[in-house]
DNA sequence: AACCTTATTGATCATACGATCATTAGTTGG
DNA sequence: CCAACTAATGATCGTATGATCAATAAGGTT
């Protein structure tokens, strides 16, 4: 009944390999925490845990690139473009900046890694924060105070208030795993309307 | 120049220890996680590591006690009453549960427990959130609905996005550590006002 | 088919951690 | 002041974990 699987000495070509445990890494720390084990990383990706340090000079190093990949290699750069386009109502504009973003927070393995290193207190996640605030809050921030009819009734704490909400549909999902609006685009489309109506922006 | 601390022998009551234990616990798996280990909180206690195994079986028995504390030793049981007065309004009673919420959620050992261990995957957590939505989110719709003057128009997951928005400011002062408005209270009361001037019922 | 390179392994080390237990010493009651 | 009780300690055990390294074998080259 010992159905151990036998390993699998098969050679991969070095990038391929480590792609391959990155992505395992991914998916592991996102599972477990990132004080999951390099043993019982190994023992998912099917190879022996010696491996990895091969590849990765130590386990901060893989987590490293855990976050390298997790974070760095999306799409942050298209943010800017979206709200530059004045050709587009802002309710359009707010609405498919969400659409991109919802990509990010409605995934499991973004979400609990986020969360992970936010709890382990990294830089990283306030780097990545201020950054929103100031390619999306602040320029948003200034086109809706321009086009509302009370410029002072909305504040840079309305849209964080707007975010949470929307945010919080992940949390629910990916930490708490409890059911959740079946479809998050439709809820993230009543979020963004409420709130435009609410300061009259529609 | 080794400024180590005596260890204090002095003695307490068991009952007077055991909290002692239990508060300290609290403040250091907050701080490091629900993995910290129990070495360095004994140092933080001032006693030896052996100590707390005399008090608990094991360190998950302590984690039990952490919670408890943490969640059970609360105010939960008021909040039914703070929704069922009549007398107020909406605007107010809601205000006034958030008013107690708040304490919750803005409280740095509160808000990281009860991540760390949703993160743990605890069933702790999603009965928690259930139970929100049973004994407040439930009825507080339904008053709603009653109120406004388009009852379909409100719905549950509006709640939730309400709730998502305020919740989001103690997870960006205790998780993510970034700058938060300097006065929680009012933050709320403004979600709250937008909230209920989208859906004309104000 | 023999050879060489190197990806992969298995054995191993040092330390960290949860847990145990006999010993020590602070406190109380007589 | 002494004896009894027990809170608290210090030493120690077994295991888990990150990390190391010599040995092995897969896959390409000639």
């Amino acid at each position: 009944m010992d159905n151990e699987t036998a390993p699998d000495r098969r050679r991969l070509p070095p990038d391929e390999r480590r792609r391959q445990i990155v992505d395992g890494a991914v998916a592991f720390f996102a599972d477990v925490g990132l004080d999951g084990n390099t043993r019982d990383l190994a023992k998912r990706l099917g190879v022996t845990q010696s491996l990895l340090f091969n590849y990765f000079a130590s386990k901060s190093d893989l987590l490293e690139a855990v976050y390298e990949h997790v974070y760095l290699n999306r799409l942050s750069d298209d943010w800017p473009s979206l709200l530059t386009d004045r050709d587009r109502s802002i309710r359009d504009r707010v609405l498919q900046f969400y659409d991109v973003y919802s990509k990010l927070i409605f995934q499991y393995e973004w979400m609990r890694i986020f969360m992970f290193s936010g709890l382990a207190g990294a830089e990283l996640n306030r780097r990545y924060l201020d950054h929103l605030r100031q390619v999306i809050f602040i320029p948003l921030l200034a086109e809706m105070q321009a086009a509302s009819p009370h410029p002072d009734a909305v504040q840079m704490e309305d849209l964080w208030n707007l975010h949470g909400g929307i945010v919080y549909i992940g949390i629910r999902q990916h930490i708490y795993q409890v059911p959740c609006p079946e479809n998050p685009t439709e809820a993230i489309t009543r979020a963004v309307d409420r709130f435009l109506t609410a300061f009259e922006l529609t």
